[in-house]
DNA sequence: TGAGTATATGCCTGTCAAGGCATATACAAG
DNA sequence: CTTGTATATGCCTTGACAGGCATATACTCA
């Protein structure tokens, strides 16, 4: 999750990422959409392929980067377990103080004995 | 975006919000389950504070510090924008590499003429 | 095989962010 | 008002990582 999480986590190559959304392209393509040189082109693609987010069609010279479904499922799955958090969030912070306040109590109590 | 994916790709304040997951916190308690020092747990929470991630209650010297939806939303929002991609997926490869041929070919008449 | 093109890699440098620690601030209780 | 407790902030140091650039590698075509 964390290297999902990292691989996204800086602007070019979260643009890259979102570049690819509407379809595939070489890294030359790449590097002038965004305007970048192409060694960092590279190097992003690097990343974004070791945390899943592409894979690599040869073509000639040419290298074709296309998005890859895992990483985004990974992320959907952990979003999931969020979900929950909505409706019980009052009810839990309730929960909280109101036990905070009963331990302080206990506690005093137990000072004293 | 790229704040709200940045303050998620770290390892403590990623799992300060999966601790958080299962109810509100405060900064001591934080420190104590995720063995951290207090001091960068209040930074932690800071980060996470600015990109929407956390809100706070006050109790006596206490900070209660619990999720926020806002920033869960965004993420679903734009994993939303991705879905498409899957079933257009192989579709977009033959055709990427299918204009990439005929482009070729364009080409090489065009030197001709 | 040689020249041209597309991409990957290695090295260097600078920047930024996380941890450690001291300390400031805020509140509580006697 | 003093002491204790909970949290935030500031300063310093260090490590990771992104960019720049030269160069290696791989493939094409004549």
């Amino acid at each position: 999750m964390l290297t999902t999480l990292a691989a996204l986590a800086e602007l070019n190559r979260l643009q890259i990422v979102e570049l690819l959304r509407d379809g595939p392209r070489s890294v030359g393509e790449i590097a002038e959409l965004l305007q970048l040189r192409q060694p960092q082109v590279s190097k992003h693609l690097r990343v974004l392929s070791d945390a899943g987010f592409v894979e690599v069609h040869p073509l000639a010279q040419q290298r074709i980067y296309q998005l890859r479904r895992e990483p985004f499922h990974e992320l959907d799955t952990w979003l999931e377990s969020y979900r929950h958090v909505w409706d019980a969030r009052f009810d839990r912070l309730e929960t909280y103080l109101r036990d905070a306040q009963t331990q302080e109590q206990e506690q005093r109590h137990g000072d004293k004995q």
